[in-house]
DNA sequence: ATCCATTTGTGCGTATGTATC
DNA sequence: AGATACATACGCACAAATGGA
């Protein structure tokens, strides 16, 4: 389980973005790999699916990953994928 | 069609799960046999599979019944299975 | 061995309502 | 009023297991 401060100005979806924008740069999650589910996000970070979707979007609109429906969050690779 | 109630402050998936708390513990669907089926009950209920999913999710989580992937699910006997 | 229909499992996308700050 | 957060519900797509033709 991952703490989120919620007591900080820093909203939770932006803290939970800053984490795994920070997995995806160090290379803990490697390009064209899934990154966890929302289930198994929820439970680590023990938040609302709506704040990790927020999350999740934020990446996106940052070209870092993007979704399969049906299948999953991929991290996007420096070409295509 | 068996109605629930969406103005009152229990959520469908609450309501289903009661009704078919009740079916098993009158003995209306015995120890053993399946219930339903997913598409069935979306039949009858009239709401979506994901309403129904955690509506089973809760007669899971008591112990009132087990799925099985590509059978159906069925109501615990006492003893095993 | 193959194919197909059925059924549950797992994902995300979207929408609505409520509550809090 | 607006942003954020949570719970619930519905829709759609794909995967895996089972059983029968």
């Amino acid at each position: 389980m991952t703490e989120i401060d919620r007591e900080g100005p820093v909203p939770p979806y932006r803290q939970i973005a800053a984490i795994l924008r920070d997995r995806i740069a160090t290379g803990e999650i490697p390009p064209g790999r899934r990154i966890p589910s929302l289930v198994e996000l929820e439970a680590e970070f023990a938040v609302a699916r709506d704040t990790l979707r927020k999350a999740v979007q934020v990446l996106k609109d940052e070209g870092l990953v993007e979704t399969v429906t049906g299948m999953g969050i991929y991290v996007r690779t420096p070409d295509g994928t």
